[in-house]
DNA sequence: TCGATCCCCCGAATTTATTTCGTGAAACAA
DNA sequence: TTGTTTCACGAAATAAATTCGGGGGATCGA
């Protein structure tokens, strides 16, 4: 599992733009089509490329807006998190779940149409759950990832 | 910018996995390969389908850690918010950067090698600011996506 | 009811890319 | 040196993406 130079610079150009094709990442990182292939193909068997997903316009989909929902739970049993766990990610409006260790013990990343649906959201699928203490909701005004995974191995 | 039953399908099932062939797509939600590409790409051209990532995993690229930043500015005029913006997307460690309204300013999800690199990191990159007034690290356990976006149109 | 128009689909043909495979050069150990 | 491994290359075969002409319904107005 050595990344040399190459395989660091197929990783960061795929993580921008997986849809780069095989030739084109060839010719970027100055291999042969073939030799590209094998080492693309290797790094995905090795589990190092997991896989690459499309990112959709929210507003499209008529999403208005999103939040960050911080939660308490009331016991911090094994139980109690895996089963919240499972509930949030089972939601349609999570985005992505953290599991932390600090003062609360999630935070939920929600994408949803407008005020109102974040407040039925709220109340019926996190207030209303017996492991959940308490919550605390923060709306999102702007929101923007990082180009590429940092590479700590170079 | 209308989007029937087929146009979900193919932006829920690219969401999923991005690397699909036109082909296997167009099997997927019941069309020609070329019917199908020409939705692709009117989606691509009207900005709903707005590119593709790959995923990598954290681990092979040498990251033990990852946490999340609480941020709270000393003013919340325009111009800091903007200078801490630009700021942490800047950084290498950081995923990606939540501007919200709350108790705290920003939440700026990072990835690090270890405890060590995350206090240097929070010290350096982000205590040291003058435009920052407080920060509260939270380690993250754990850490998932949902599966797609969701879409309040259909 | 009857066109006329539009929209969107299909399938064949063409272009382009992916993938396989045999070969050979460099690095390394015995 | 000699054998072994690793890795890149390029040509050939396979498969996919893309273009394009044409045709089936809807829908609309007369």
């Amino acid at each position: 599992m050595d990344l040399d130079r190459i395989d660091c610079d197929i990783l960061n150009l795929l993580q921008k733009d997986a849809r780069l094709s095989n030739k084109e990442l060839a010719a970027a990182v100055g291999l042969a089509p073939s030799s590209c292939l094998a080492r693309v193909q290797r790094l995905r068997s090795e589990g190092v490329l997991r896989g690459a997903h499309a990112e959709v316009d929210p507003q499209a989909l008529g999403v208005g807006l999103q939040a960050l929902i911080a939660v308490q739970l009331r016991q911090h049993s094994r139980a109690q998190v895996k089963a919240f766990w499972k509930h949030a990610l089972g939601l349609p409006e999570v985005l992505s779940v953290f599991h932390v260790a600090g003062t609360h013990d999630f935070q939920v990343h929600v994408a949803v149409r407008d005020a109102h649906h974040l407040r039925d959201l709220a109340l019926d699928a996190f207030t209303t759950r017996t492991e959940v203490a308490h919550i605390q909701t923060s709306l999102i005004f702007e929101w923007a990832k990082g180009a590429v995974m940092p590479n700590y191995r170079a």
